[in-house]
DNA sequence: AATGGTCTCAACCGCGTCACT
DNA sequence: TAGTGACGCGGTTGAGACCAT
């Protein structure tokens, strides 16, 4: 596959730290226009950069609803558990922090988790005891039901559209027999895969053959024990967690 | 006050993926 | 089906802030 060639290889663009100036330029052409197409968006709004640092900027600087400020101890747990069941999936983490970007939440954990995890005598890459193999926060089972539920890199569509009734049988029969109900919903069919921070653990609208789903069960922050807490943002519409 | 080490985080880089032709 | 263009993600870097001596 051909790559297009990177935008920083033109000539006269700007690299390294905004300006003042330069941060305006872009507010203002977003506040206009509202997001578009990142790579003539420099041009139009007058600005001496590539598009992709445009992107960059405004997604973890300048977006007006960005959170800005110190990480709760509320964040901190849904940070470990999330990366504890995705790994380094920044931005599906980010998602579930409003006015969080997948840069803060993976320099926030690099500088400030890991060395809490570490002082916890847990190891901040498998969530494994430092000390041995004792107990785990995480099962292979509960990856298991996670990698059922979630979305395959080399599909376009939904797991369930891309494997074998069999197999499929095979990994309910999995997910049903373990039942911890680590479920990710995944956009339906009909509805559109939405790529906005925040919105990836969409509903099922029709429940998936892995096992009967409640309501609930689709509601991840529920599934981590945060229900009940301000960051939890998802709630019923239609009768549809979000 | 000066210096050197450490930490933080904004920004860059390269690659994977997707949409379109 | 393959090629192309663009976007988004995760890893890495480096400048500046901070701290200890």
């Amino acid at each position: 596959m051909g790559r297009s060639p990177c935008c920083e290889l033109e000539a006269h663009t700007n690299k390294g730290t905004w300006t003042k100036e330069e941060d305006e330029l872009l507010v203002n052409y977003m506040t206009l226009h509202g997001q578009g197409c990142w790579r003539s968006l420099p041009k139009a709004a007058g600005l001496l950069r590539c598009g992709k640092s445009c992107r960059l900027r405004w997604i973890n600087y300048l977006r007006p609803d960005l959170k800005r400020g110190n990480f709760t101890q509320e964040e901190d747990e849904i940070i470990i558990k999330l990366h504890s069941l995705l790994g380094n999936k920044w931005s599906l983490i980010a998602g579930r922090l409003p006015g969080r970007t997948d840069n803060e939440v993976k320099n926030y954990w690099n500088t400030h988790i890991k060395r809490k995890l570490i002082r916890r005598g847990i190891d901040p890459q498998t969530h494994h005891p430092l000390n041995g193999a004792t107990a785990t926060a995480i099962t292979d089972n509960d990856r298991i039901c996670l990698e059922f539920r979630s979305p395959t890199p080399s599909s376009s569509g939904t797991t369930e559209e891309t494997q074998p009734h069999s197999q499929l049988q095979d990994k309910q029969n999995t997910a049903n027999a373990v039942n911890l109900e680590l479920s990710i919903g995944l956009p339906s069919n009909s509805t559109s895969l939405s790529k906005v921070p925040g919105q990836f653990f969409r509903p099922v609208v029709t429940p998936p053959p892995c096992a009967p789903v409640l309501a609930k069960a689709l509601c991840l922050c529920w599934r981590l024990g945060f229900q009940n807490g301000q960051l939890c943002k998802c709630q019923t519409r239609n009768g549809l967690y979000r």
